[in-house]
DNA sequence: ACTGTAGCGGAGGTACCCCTCCGTTTCAAC
DNA sequence: GTTGAAACGGAGGGGTACCTCCGCTACAGT
């Protein structure tokens, strides 16, 4: 559980000002841009989550000098989080530790599309973002396979990509998306 | 297979202009529009779409008087494009005319997305295209039902938004996305 | 309490996009 | 070939978003 295990966390500490003002400003300058890209995606205004966040441009501007670095913060703080749910979960059985972790994703998702589709894949936040949700997911993976209760020809990689894409979907309701990722998840499954 | 079957059709007979020059340019702009969204999203810019086809602004918008005509009928095209295919497989063996159907999803969740993105679930097209979407490929499920290859406790909507979500979401390589979608496939099937 | 400095807000210049309008061009019917 | 109707293009007005800059504010260390 040290920093360098989860380079996120780096990351995520490194911005955050120190005044008490400051501090709460840029707190709720996340808060605002999380709930603006869920709501408007890439192209969320960054005037309107100024507004939003109850603050000035200028203020946005200072904390995050560029589009690029407030979507990179935003990113950054919902894969640690995911990173906390991997340890609150871990001691569970295999199988249930793993689709309770899953069970998380649709909320991470939101910004994760967001971010992809702002940064296009130029930024090296998404390795490092990459790293640490697999140091953090994949041992709950390769816990399952050891069980036996997680098919052995596949990795991580797939995993987490289909359940990413399923979550990402939109259903009806939620007792469909459950079922049909219960079902995919029923592949995944050796039985 | 009459006009009634797949209400998408008329959406798409209707529009395109008679005069030589004139339905030349409504291809052209079909064909840039939906090039745009696969770049840019549901934020495409429409001059910006009038120059790749080669057309005036003004252009544009006699052909489409609102942006969301625009997208109704790239969005149309390709759902008949896919209803068109369904006719090509459905003489193969249940459960391989189910799956080569899948494989054309690819190109057109990259449209529907866009599509949904600016539409907003707003439009009535969503139901033609809906209708004549469960048409074309709810038999094609059904036949593999009743052959007893595809599990019965889910219905055709399950089934058509999990390959949806996966098939939208970015893998490392084609080779992966296929994997993963037979995979997930493999929760469908019944052994 | 004092004070220097980090932090604040928003006016405004620039750029782009939307959409309308109308003078010009091109088609196709005769 | 003539002609009129249909189609064309793009200038331009209105709006919004980006980002900079700088005079003002309020925190925190002494």
């Amino acid at each position: 559980m040290s920093a360098q295990q989860y380079p996120v966390q780096a990351l995520v500490a490194s911005r955050r000002p120190h005044r008490k003002d400051a501090a709460r400003n840029y707190d709720a300058l996340l808060d605002a841009a999380r709930e603006a890209f869920a709501e408007h995606g890439a192209d969320a205004s960054l005037e309107d989550i100024a507004r939003r966040a109850g603050v000035g441009i200028g203020t946005l501007y200072r904390n995050f000098p560029s589009r690029r670095e407030l979507f990179e913060s935003v990113y950054a703080n919902d894969v640690n989080e995911l990173v906390r749910v991997a340890e609150e979960v871990a001691d569970r059985e295999p199988w249930e530790a793993l689709t309770a972790w899953f069970a998380r994703f649709a909320g991470y998702m939101v910004t994760k599309r967001a971010v992809r589709e702002a940064l296009d894949e130029e930024s090296e936040i998404f390795d490092a973002c990459r790293e640490s949700m697999y140091a953090a997911g994949g041992p709950l993976f390769e816990r399952a396979q050891q069980a036996g209760v997680a098919r052995k020809d596949m990795d991580f990689g797939d995993l987490i990509r289909m359940v990413a894409g399923i979550t990402a979907t939109v259903f009806t309701d939620d007792a469909q998306r459950d079922r049909v990722l219960s079902i995919a998840l029923d592949g995944v499954r050796t039985r």
